[in-house]
DNA sequence: TTATTATATCGTAATATTGTAATATAATAA
DNA sequence: TTATTATATTACAATATTACGATATAATAA
């Protein structure tokens, strides 16, 4: 059907599904890497970075955006793109987590 | 087109996106988050813990398997299934540069 | 052998995602 | 005002995902 059953689960298990989600594609991933590389937020090339057009880049902006992980501030006519640290810790902190609770059990 | 432009990225932004799409689901954190609660390897009641039909989990326990985030192992009739603390000390392991290369730069 | 039990696969419907052309918007420049 | 430039939105085609009924497989039990 295509749709998840999204209200048989946890809000939590739904928020870390979507945000996963957001870094499920290359393009989201090359995205995230260009803003790490660079020094500094980043105004306006992101579209020549990748290798899709416009639109598509536009849209994979704004499902990041959504999801919290880049923050973008317009700036004249371009936009400012910088990475949410909150977010990405937040992740890095859930998976600490994770592995932390699997030291003790397991196989 | 429906069809990511997979060619176009590197081997690792292909296999860091592989790996969170298999995260990207309520059901599939479900599971992961259920394997981290008992106390050891389960053998075959993960579809008794989901609300969806047996051939749905099967499905999601399958792209846990070929993400490597799960193992399986036969036992009998049933299935024993354990996380694979490999994988996800990997994904900790990249959000911890991910976020240490943040501290330095930004915004 | 014939159940029984657990899991996998097939087929398919409903919906979501990806990508782009065309177009819109919004800020500044001339 | 009319460009120009940067980004967003719309519309749509191609493909992928989600879910499940029906069925297959595979191990054991009776």
């Amino acid at each position: 059907m295509g749709v998840s059953k999204s209200e048989f689960f946890t809000e939590q298990q739904n928020q870390l599904a979507s945000l996963f989600k957001a870094m499920s594609h290359p393009a989201r991933i090359a995205i995230i890497q260009y803003l790490l590389q660079v020094d500094t937020c980043i105004c306006g090339d992101i579209v020549n970075e990748l290798p899709l057009a416009q639109p598509t880049v536009s849209q994979h902006l704004k499902e990041l955006k959504n999801a919290n992980i880049i923050k973008g501030t317009i700036e004249g006519t371009a936009i400012c793109y910088c990475l949410n640290p909150d977010t990405l810790k937040m992740i890095e902190v859930y998976f600490k987590g994770l592995t932390n609770q699997l030291q003790n059990k397991c196989c």
